[in-house]
Formats: C-alpha cells, sequence, structure tokens
DNA sequence: TGGTCGGCACTGGTCATACCAGAACTTATG
DNA sequence: CATAAGTTCTGGTATGACCAGTGCCGACCA
C-alpha cells in the first residue's frame, strides 16, 4: 500500500501526502512548526485546494498535522498512545459487526492481561503497589459518585462513553499493572483494550454491588503482586476478567 | 473522541460521516451493497460535493466503504487485519520517530511471541506441527531466491518492501504459530506487528548465510512445540528474536 | 447467431471562485 | 497600558465546470 511507484498516475492527493510527509521525514518540519496554509500550498504545487485539503486530512488522520478552523496545521509528534485511541472508532465498528471476532478479542485481552500481570509480579516495587492501592482508593471513593447516578437517567446510550471516574480508573488500574513493565508500548495497548472493549460495558448501569466485587477483586490482585508470585497474581487476574467477560453486551445490528 | 456530544457545531462532513456510519450500523447498507454516489447523496443531504466527499474518504480510511474511480462506492466488511494492516503506514512512522518507542516496541512483540509460542505448545497438534514444517520447508527452497537477489540491485530502498518469499514465509511462521492458539485476533496481531517491524529489517540485503539460520532456529522451536515443552519454545523463541533485534535499523532523521 | 468494438452515460477526481466562520493580529480607544 | 473593536489571516462549504476512469448497451461484423 501506498506504493511510491512511479507509474501512480492517478491520485495527486496521494502525491501532495507524500510530499508532506518527506518534508516531515526529513526534518525540514518538525513537531511543533507550522505549516503552509492551504492556499500558500496550493500555489506552491500548483494543484487545487480541494487537493490539498485532501492531502492534509489524511495526514491529520495519521497523528502527524493537527488542523484546527482558523488557525495554520501544525505538525504534530505521532504518539503511540494517540494512534492507537484514534483507531478506537474503527476497532468499536469492527468488533460490533465481526460476529465471533468479538470473543476472540475478550480472550486475546485475557491472554494479555494475564501475561501483563506476571511480569508485574516479577517485579513487585514497593512504590508501584501503593500506586496501585492508592488507585484502588480512588476507586472506592468514585464508587459512591456512581450509585448516585444509577438511579438517575437509563443513560443515553451508545452515543459516546460519559466516562466516569470510576471506569476510568478502572483503566488506569490495569494499564498501571501494565506499566510495571517498564514497557510504556505494552501499557498503551493495555490501555486500548480496555477502552475498546469499555464501550461495551454494561455494568455502568446495572449490577448495583459490582463495584464493590471489583474493587475486591483488584485487591487481590494487588496483594499477589506485593507478594510476589505470579502464578496466584494470574489466576486472581483471570478471575477478574472472566468475570467481567460476562457483561459485556454484544449487539449485533441484524447480521 | 469522536465525541458525539451535541455541542459539535462546526464541521458537516462529521454530521454526514455520523449519517451514513448510523445507516450501515442499522443494516440498512450491508457489506457489498452499493452507496448512492456523491452527486446523490449531495441533493439528497442537502450539503455541497466537497461535504460528502470528506465524509466517505473518512470512511474509506476506516475501511467501511471502497471507492474506485469510475465506480460507485461500495460497502465493505472490516476485517480486524485490514483495520491493523491500514495502520502500517502510520506505525512505521511512529516507531521511526519516537525514539526509545522503537525498542520498547520490540521487547513488546519479544512479550507477546514468547506468550504465543507458550500457549501453542500446550496443544501441539499434529497437522498444526506439520503446516509448520511445511512452511519451514517453503523457506529453505525460498533461500536460493532470496540469495540470488543478493549480488543483484542493492535495492532501491524505503519505498515499500519489494516482499521476498522468504520474507514472508518468515511472517507466515510466527503467525502459524499464533494461530496455533485458535485465535484468530492474536494471529492477526501477531502477523502485524511482524509486517511493522519487517519494514526495519536489514537481513534482506546483508548478512549472506542468515536465512540458514532462520530456518535452523525455526526448526528448533517447532521440535519445542512438538515434544510439548512450553518453557523450552519459549527459550528458543527468544533467541531467535533476540539475535533478529540486532538486524533492525533505527535511521532516526535528525531527531 | 454470437462476439467484439465503439460510444454514451455515469461515477469519482480536480479545478476555480466565491462566500461563511473561527482565530489571530492590529489598531484605536478608554 | 490594558482592553475592545476591527481587519485580515486561516480553514470549511457551496457551486459549477471539466477531466478521467467504468460500465453498460447497442451497432457492427464475422
Amino acid at each position: 500500500m501506498t506504493s511510491a511507484d512511479q507509474p501512480a498516475r492517478t491520485k495527486r492527493a496521494d502525491h501532495v501526502q507524500a510530499h508532506l510527509l518527506a518534508r516531515i521525514r526529513e526534518g525540514e518540519l518538525r513537531p511543533g512548526d507550522l505549516l503552509p496554509s492551504e492556499r500558500e500550498l496550493m500555489t506552491a504545487m500548483s494543484v487545487g485546494r480541494v487537493t490539498i485539503r485532501e492531502a492534509m486530512q489524511n495526514l491529520q488522520r495519521m497523528g502527524l498535522v493537527e488542523i484546527r478552523h482558523g488557525g495554520r496545521p501544525r505538525v504534530r509528534q505521532p504518539t503511540l498512545e494517540q494512534v492507537i485511541r484514534d483507531m478506537g472508532e474503527t476497532m468499536r465498528h469492527t468488533l460490533t459487526y465481526s460476529g465471533d471476532t468479538f470473543d476472540h478479542f475478550k480472550n486475546a485481552r485475557l491472554v494479555f492481561e494475564k501475561e501483563m500481570v506476571r511480569l508485574a509480579a516479577l517485579v513487585p516495587r514497593p512504590e508501584r503497589i501503593q500506586h496501585l492501592r492508592d488507585l484502588i482508593g480512588a476507586m472506592d471513593a468514585a464508587k459512591v459518585q456512581r450509585e448516585q447516578w444509577r438511579e438517575g437517567s437509563e443513560a443515553g446510550w451508545p452515543t459516546g462513553i460519559a466516562y466516569d471516574a470510576f471506569l476510568r480508573l478502572d483503566g488506569d488500574f490495569h494499564k498501571a499493572i501494565a506499566l510495571m513493565t517498564g514497557n510504556p508500548v505494552l501499557a498503551a495497548l493495555c490501555g486500548a483494550l480496555f477502552d475498546w472493549l469499555a464501550y461495551f460495558h454494561v455494568d455502568r448501569v446495572r449490577s448495583p454491588g459490582l463495584e464493590r466485587l471489583t474493587i475486591e477483586e483488584h485487591s487481590r490482585i494487588v496483594d499477589a503482586l506485593e507478594a510476589g508470585d505470579p502464578d496466584l497474581a494470574v489466576g486472581r487476574m483471570a478471575e477478574h476478567l472472566n468475570r467481567a467477560n460476562t457483561l459485556y453486551r454484544q449487539d449485533h445490528a441484524a447480521l
């Protein structure tokens, strides 16, 4: 794909995109710099403005530039986390309409999280353990807030996730465990998996008392980590996720 | 992100995109169906054609529709593999210019592959083993071809990977191991990791005799799998990848 | 009759121009 | 000197025209 093959006679936009990409690659345009305006690029490259726009939007979707109405485009340093997060929408749709992919995806996350907690148990640094406990404490505080929401609205669903603190902290917890491996890529992936699946989580509005259970399970995982017992930690993580896996809703629409 | 929040005052294109997305979600438009032409949608939704185009191109980037010059857009069923593959370009750039992310990424793959081979060793089904051996046999055959290429051109590099058979088979091998877990998501991820890193692989033009070494290592991994010895398999996979990890070139451009 | 070849209609791709809307810079004003 | 008003940048959209591939269908030929 993206073939920079010469015979690509079609799609001037791709040519423009490749040109700008090259200028960024070469370091001529560096993160934070402002790119020329569409009109400037238009005349400079002898193409129409729509062509420039198409190329720019591609670059924006790649996370390489940032476009704001009224201001000039800015070169951006793409982060793995950023890139992964931008897939969210697509991933959601794919998971929703790919049949058994959803289950395989949940299992893949299970495999992943088990390995994360296993590696984390091998190096139970005290301050990391304390961080995890702090997160659990925060979840305990957030529990109340969510219970209040519970009696409120039935939630206007799938139009985006109204991120409540509890859910966010839940994700942070798992991410923090992955971060104990010392590898931010693994942590980013862990966070992404959580976010993608969180969209299908239904426990936010049902299952009262579930927060307490989640907190307990988290605590026991931390205990295992602190004890430096990988197998125990893996087992408890597996329990935790397997229980949670029953709380996803898989709404296939006429498929 | 993607916030379907109401206060999204700007960007009619986003509205159009959301509308089309909804029609696909609802099942009104199903994979394989032809969408209305840009001009039809334009009049139907009372917006300019550029707006329609922007929305459609976003959907295309998401892998939800397929646009061909001269024909009507077609709804496409996005595959996890497809989605992951489309990230290739972006991922390449990110890995190239994110400093130590590259090393973390390699380590993440190491963690991942080790777990894959561990799981695979737990269920050493004979036909799977045979499949792996077949792949190794094919690599042996492809070895010659690549050695011929070696004396040829120095390779016009980074303009896309001229996929030689050996490299492809190498990726297939790792993917096949991941597939032994029975989870296609893991296999897809495995293949993606390989492809992304293959871009930085330099052993295609140097290190004569390296193919033989690769084949040997693969064989020994299969032996361990056949023996149903997870720890041994993991160890051999780790050796294999650690050796290979020295053969990536990390060309930071003026950063 | 059957197959091929041409042309027409339809589609996306691009251009040019004009205008709207948000951001930023400049200037006048208290 | 600070703030507010206004000018002039920027991207976002509409319109109409034309170019360039695709596909359909009918005419022509063997």
